[in-house]
DNA sequence: GAGCACTGC
């Protein structure tokens, strides 16, 4: 094996490798006056070593005397059980460069292991950082700020986070970082070697998110260029031998494994007896089956979706009511909180209110009923929660790569997820999970784990962020789970189109900068084109706004009233133009919640929409893509409508007879026009920005544009000869060939006609 | 004449 040059850690391999020393104690001095890290050699710390360090008097990253606060929650993380494997963890750590870790909830791993292993990093005298990665930013956020107050010193000082929009570190520093794993992808992308880090922590690796299941990948690789790197993956106990195996050394032998037990109560599971033939109806009656006979403690119910939580909310708090009236003597007063992610904040909070009164001094005490989607399997924990009732269902991705699209399905949970949930029960004290299917149905029905999302997901955009990152042939990539080579074809194919590879799947210049766009490849080519058209700062609006969630709200006993909101603000040319128009409204009305609030918006999303086109205009200003704008309103329209071809050309339907029925072209697949589109006519040509299945197939978000504008800006796509007939076909060959007579004939006529005059009166037709 | 599971850059 070669060692690199400038590995830091080489050095403790040889007799010249100096221990931490303390150049101010004198001979003699008692240990505590010396330096907190006296005598500590990289990589080769014990858990004596770092006991004693912690028992010091001084913080050895500031120097300065410890507070009182240190030494209160020192005391806290002694009673971890994690802290209690010290030796353990230090012996295997030492010794190897990879290794697998399984902590249990409450075992203290996500706090404590990173800062063991800065212990024995150092990585403060190297300049380097230990990273961990998260798959939610507000774990990143809140679990630095707990270990910044464990370790004694400000956040964002020598503890800090990384997330999108905010860097809350300090280059030079900082040498404990957590951060999202989008983000250390995003890192990777442009440092494959990742040389800022020592070691690298993945946690909640069995999550298997897209990211993480990236980095796995290429962590894997990196870990043979850099011997001086290492790795630490933490999961769930069902995956850890997966990812042992995975993470094998040469000779075969798994990764060693690193096992911490957690810290919860027992969860008794009870199962139906016969399958459940409506999973709502039965949720309904169990939860009001506990809250009759069972003892104090509030409820969990798992449901899919936001219509069906408000459903069940209502259908509850009506029943309890009846029971109450009936029978105030025995049952107790129940209150009902939905919780999934579309609700805002202040809503959200409400989960963690205390449970109602009794109704009477010496009543029954009263009950709080949590009705959420998969939110609260992984994202929001809820203390106090005694009972979880799992219908065995959730909402899930799904990708056909045959016809490029990404929908949701209710589909069956696995058995982690089973686990996962029923595991809710018993936070605070022992608690009860009902599942409402057979034990014989979990045992032979449910698959062992939820698909990883790289299995289910469109890759366009992770492709590009692997080719930029150096990785060459996509398809031998070393992933844990593979994704259908279909699916990396169709990536290919789509990048290849849009001219961010060249034809032999080489990275060309343009998506080079692409990749730097933390957005889909149709939305970063669109961008990168804009200027071309005198139209940057209006497509950066409207990239910015497809971005975000939906920023329309509909409240369902206000849907009149909302619609009429949303026709004041349409433009009748297209969809993106109105979410040009609706942006636009909301600066004129100085970001006012109240304006929002009348015109039936989301705040949130328009203050999302905001804050990313801010991040979006600085990387463009990083590569030089011009900002501009055409002041005429007209011209204006007109070139958004062609920029929008330069990266959604794949996305164009055809009208086909006057019935309002659309065909995609090429794919040929039968659309109509979702009913929450804003053009008043029904154009022959429209780009769209999704594509979805709900109750029939429809296209969402949707501008007219003209055939010779798809013809000219994508003619690689649009090339004719490789298409099978269909009437969209017919219709672009006629255009063709009219483009080309009109050409002659100006030809003729010497004298050449203005641009946009032709359209001035088409739209008039149009119109009148 | 509809509906956004959940993350993330």
């Amino acid at each position: 094996m070669t060692m690199p040059k400038d590995n830091p850690y080489l050095a403790h391999r040889h007799p010249t490798e100096r221990a931490i020393s303390s150049a101010s104690t004198l001979n003699g001095a008692s240990p505590s006056s010396r330096e907190p890290l006296y005598g500590f050699v990289p990589r080769m710390v014990n858990a004596d070593q770092v006991g004693q360090a912690l028992e010091h008097d001084l913080n050895p990253f500031t120097k300065q005397p410890h507070t009182a606060q240190y030494k209160k929650i020192l005391e806290a993380r002694k009673k971890l059980p994690v802290f209690a494997q010290m030796t353990e963890f230090y012996k295997i750590f030492n010794k190897h460069q990879i290794i697998v870790m399984v902590g249990e909830t409450g075992s203290g791993k996500t706090t404590q292991i990173p800062q063991f292993v800065a212990y024995s990093d150092l990585p403060h005298t190297k300049n380097k950082m230990v990273a961990c990665t998260q798959p939610r930013r507000v774990a990143a956020m809140s679990v630095a700020k707990r270990v910044a107050d464990e370790m004694d010193v400000p956040l964002g000082r020598q503890v800090g986070y990384s997330i999108r929009f905010e860097d809350m570190t300090e280059p030079g520093t900082t040498f404990l970082k957590y951060m999202t794993d989008g983000m250390l992808l995003r890192e990777a992308m442009n440092d494959p070697d990742l040389n800022r880090y020592s070691t690298i922590i993945l946690d909640e690796a069995h999550e298997r998110t897209l990211a993480t299941d990236i980095l796995m990948g290429i962590l894997k690789s990196l870990a043979q260029r850099r011997s001086d790197l290492k790795l630490i993956i933490m999961s769930a106990t069902l995956d850890a031998l997966k990812f042992q195996k995975y993470f094998a050394v040469s000779g075969g032998t798994p990764a060693p494994l690193f096992k911490v037990p957690g810290r919860t109560h027992p969860v008794e599971v009870f199962y139906t007896q016969e399958p459940e033939p409506d999973y709502v109806e039965a949720a309904i009656r169990t939860v009001l089956m506990i809250h009759r006979a069972e003892e104090p403690g509030d409820i969990l119910l798992f449901l899919t979706g936001e219509e069906e939580i408000e459903d069940a909310c209502r259908k509850i708090k009506l029943e309890a009511d009846d029971l109450i009236n009936s029978d105030p003597e025995s049952v107790g007063p129940l209150i009902c909180i939905p919780l999934y992610s579309s609700l805002p904040p202040q809503q959200q909070q409400r989960i963690f209110d205390p449970p109602p009164k009794a109704g009477s001094p010496d009543g029954p005490p009263g009950r709080k009923v949590v009705i959420s989607t998969n939110i609260a399997e992984t994202s929001l924990t809820i203390d106090g929660i005694v009972y979880v009732v799992d219908p065995g269902f959730s909402k899930q991705k799904v990708y056909n790569p045959r016809i490029r699209v990404e929908s949701l399905l209710v589909s069956p949970i696995s058995k982690a997820s089973a686990q996962q949930r029923a595991g809710r029960a018993g936070r605070t004290r022992p608690g009860k999970c009902f599942r409402l299917y057979t034990e014989k149905d979990f045992m032979s029905e449910l698959e062992e784990q939820t698909h990883p999302e790289i299995l289910r997901s469109n890759l366009a955009n992770t492709v590009l962020e692997l080719v930029k990152a150096g990785i060459k042939d996509l398809v031998k990539f070393d992933y844990v789970d593979a994704p259908a080579p279909e699916t990396l074809m169709r990536a290919l194919e789509l990048l290849n189109y849009l001219a961010a590879l060249d034809d032999d799947g080489n990275l060309t210049a343009l998506g080079s900068i692409m990749a730097e766009f933390p957005l889909d490849p149709q939305l970063s080519k669109m961008l990168i084109a804009s200027p071309e058209f005198k139209c940057s700062n209006e497509i950066l609006t409207i990239t910015a706004m497809l971005s975000v969630p939906n920023v329309w709200m509909r409240p369902n006993n206000q849907r009149k009233e909302a619609d009429i909101a949303k026709a004041q603000l349409t433009v009748p040319d297209g969809d993106h133009l109105t979410l040009l128009n609706v942006y636009n409204n909301y600066i004129q009305n100085q970001y006012d919640k109240n304006w929002t609030w009348n015109n039936y918006l989301s705040a949130r999303a328009l203050m999302q929409a905001d804050n990313v086109r801010e991040q979006l205009k600085r990387t463009m200003e990083r590569f030089e893509v011009e900002l501009i704008s055409v002041q005429d309103q007209k011209k204006m329209f007109m070139a958004i409508r062609q920029s929008l071809c330069c990266g959604f050309f794949m996305q164009v339907a055809h009208k086909e007879g006057d019935k309002g029925n659309y065909m995609t072209v090429k794919d040929n697949q039968a659309v109509a026009l979702h009913p929450s589109c804003g053009l008043d006519t029904q154009p022959e040509w429209v780009i769209f920005n999704e594509f979805v299945l709900t109750t029939r197939p429809y296209i969402r978000t949707v501008t007219d544009v003209r055939p010779e504008w798809l013809l000219e800006y994508a003619s690689s796509y649009y090339d004719l000869d490789n298409w099978p007939d269909s009437e969209a076909k017919r219709a672009l060959l006629r255009n063709k060939k009219k483009q080309a007579g009109k050409f002659e004939a100006r030809f003729d006529q010497v004298e050449t006609s203005k641009e946009g005059g032709g359209s001035a009166k088409k739209r008039k037709r149009k119109q009148g």
